[in-house]
RNA sequence: CGGGACAUAGUACAGCUUGGUAGUACGCUUGCUUCGGGAGCAAGAGGUCGCGAGUUCGAAUCUCGCUGUUCCGACCA
């Protein structure tokens, strides 16, 4: 392990993945359970979560949406029927043998992810035309066995939701596709401050029994992609599978049109792995669970706490997460550094120095910068700093993904994009083949997503020679 | 699942080479003084040295096995 002192965290440049590591830890996001590969997620880690759930609830429910939940546990003998998903899943499936003492005769698997169980509620609640859409939700976790995990990124165990839906038709299907996509796009833009590149993942990255897969994109400080989101359309093979059949307008039995998304607390990773700083965490303010935190200043002295708690009010009314620090035996030095490392968007400094003035110390955890302020101005000015911060850090990681991002023409080139990290933009013919080639040739590039699709007439492909479908963002990913 | 590193108090580590009383710093508790960038003094609490075998009069230290964490690959949200 490295050297630390008690309470610094390695510089993110020099070595970031051991930054990443001491983030999570020192911001108290989450500590290591004692069972294997598996986290604790502690309250300020949680809270994070619950602040994303907040906002996609909102956004889900005004879609039609409705939450439900379903047993964490898949029968064997009902998860081998749709062949592309249990080839998918199989391999990293925990499973239950015994119950009660006894081993069971139908091992129970511990759900990897609900498509099966959907289906199976679907197949018994689905008659009629009249019943569709059907747009349900999930709020879950689901365990796969991964063979090497980080907290937030993979883990044996994550948090996530699920959303499985039922349609009359492919198109309005992919429209739900769509629809929630752009969902978690906004979630990136409004909430999170992480841009996307977003589109369909070719045939070799999509999902186990997607007819097509869409995902969004987030680039990290290191130039490394992660996938933040998924939206798929699947299809009637779930449905065909699984005896989900309704009777249509024209009375006769049809097949529905399935769809699911989903998110999961990666989104923290990519939080931390976005905007993080070398002071640790820095939060987007509408995805903080404390917005502002207020640090009195020798405060037994007259008028100081006072003040602390009238600002806390003020702020309090309209709605603003704040945090009010009266902790007297922790200096306002450690507090300062406390809530760095923690990445709380604003501090609030309030002493008798300036008090005795009629102001204040406001510091921006983003940029470091303090400036003095009356108390009218922060009673009635922080919701708009809060959003200045929130511009200035979409905009900041934004330049950062956009910067990145090459066109290429050849496997040369890509390469050495791919070297420098970010995104390349290469044609390519879209097969699987040529994908693993060009994975091999970069050392781990992957296609994350496509960016267009050519209609007619692509240039070769830098691989095997064969004309071009597609123009794909190519990264090195998580 | 392969390769490397690591495992000693809540945290970060020393001690191990050469076996013989469990150490340091920070944190924690109590009291006083402090308070504008991780405070000071004083007095305390806290450990079957990851687990299991073996060698030995005696093991944190030597040997073997296991488990876990971490980094790099392969595999996947």
């Amino acid at each position: 392990m490295a050297q630390l002192k008690n309470n610094a965290i390695t510089s993110r440049d020099e070595d970031f993945a051991q930054w990443y590591t001491d983030v999570c830890k020192k911001a108290e996001l989450m500590n290591y359970s004692s069972v294997k590969g598996f986290i604790n997620y502690l309250p300020y880690g949680y809270a994070i979560w619950e602040e994303i759930q907040n906002y996609l609830n909102k956004r889900f429910k005004a879609e039609g949406a409705e939450n439900v939940y379903l047993p964490m546990v898949i029968p064997e003998s009902m998860f081998a029927k749709e062949k592309e998903h249990v080839e998918g899943f199989a391999p990293e499936c925990l499973v239950a043998t015994y119950g009660g003492g006894k081993k069971l005769e139908d091992p129970l698997i511990i759900r990897p992810t609900s498509e099966i169980l959907f289906s199976d509620l679907y197949k018994n609640i689905l008659n009629s035309h009249r019943d569709l859409p059907k747009m349900f939700n999930q709020w879950c976790s689901v365990v796969r066995w991964e063979k090497t995990t980080r907290p937030f990124l993979r883990g044996s165990e994550f948090l996530w939701q699920e959303g499985h839906c039922l349609f009359e038709t492919e198109e309005q299907a992919r429209h739900n596709v769509e629809t929630f996509l752009d969902i978690y796009d906004d979630c990136g833009r409004n909430v999170l401050a992480i841009p996307f590149v977003k589109g369909r993942k070719t045939e070799h990255e999509k999902f186990a029994g997607a007819v097509a897969t869409y995902s969004i994109e987030a680039l990290m400080h290191d130039g490394k992609a992660l996938q933040s989101g998924t939206s798929h359309y699947l299809g009637t093979g779930f449905a065909k599978a699984y005896g989900i059949q309704y009777l249509g307008r024209n009375n006769k039995l049809e097949v529905p049109h399935q769809t699911s998304w989903g998110v999961s607390t990666r989104l923290i990773g990519a939080v931390i792995m976005v905007h993080g700083d070398d002071n640790g965490l820095v939060l987007p303010p509408y995805v903080a669970p404390t917005q502002v935190v207020i640090v009195p200043i020798r405060q037994k002295e007259p008028g100081v706490l006072e003040a602390c708690e009238d600002l806390k009010n003020a702020l309090l009314e309209q709605g603003i997460r704040v945090k009010l620090d009266k902790d007297d035996s922790k200096t306002p030095g450690w507090k300062f550094a406390e809530y760095e490392m923690k990445g709380i968007p604003l501090r609030i400094e309030v002493g008798p120095r300036d008090l005795a003035n009629g102001q204040v110390t406001l510091v921006e955890r983003l940029n470091g910068e303090k400036s003095l302020v009356t108390l009218d101005y922060i009673k009635e000015n922080i919701p708009a700093v809060l959003k200045d911060i929130h511009v200035a850090m979409y905009n900041k990681a934004k330049e950062h993904l956009e910067h990145s991002i090459k066109d290429v023409e050849n496997v040369e080139e890509l390469n050495a994009a791919i070297a420098d990290g970010g995104y390349a933009r290469m044609a390519f013919c879209g097969e699987a083949e040529c994908e693993l080639k060009i994975k091999e040739i970069t050392g781990g590039g992957t296609a994350r997503c496509i960016y267009k699709d050519i209609e007619e007439g692509g240039k070769p492909c830098p691989v095997c020679g064969k004309p071009s479908t597609i123009i794909a963002y190519f990264a090195k990913a998580y």
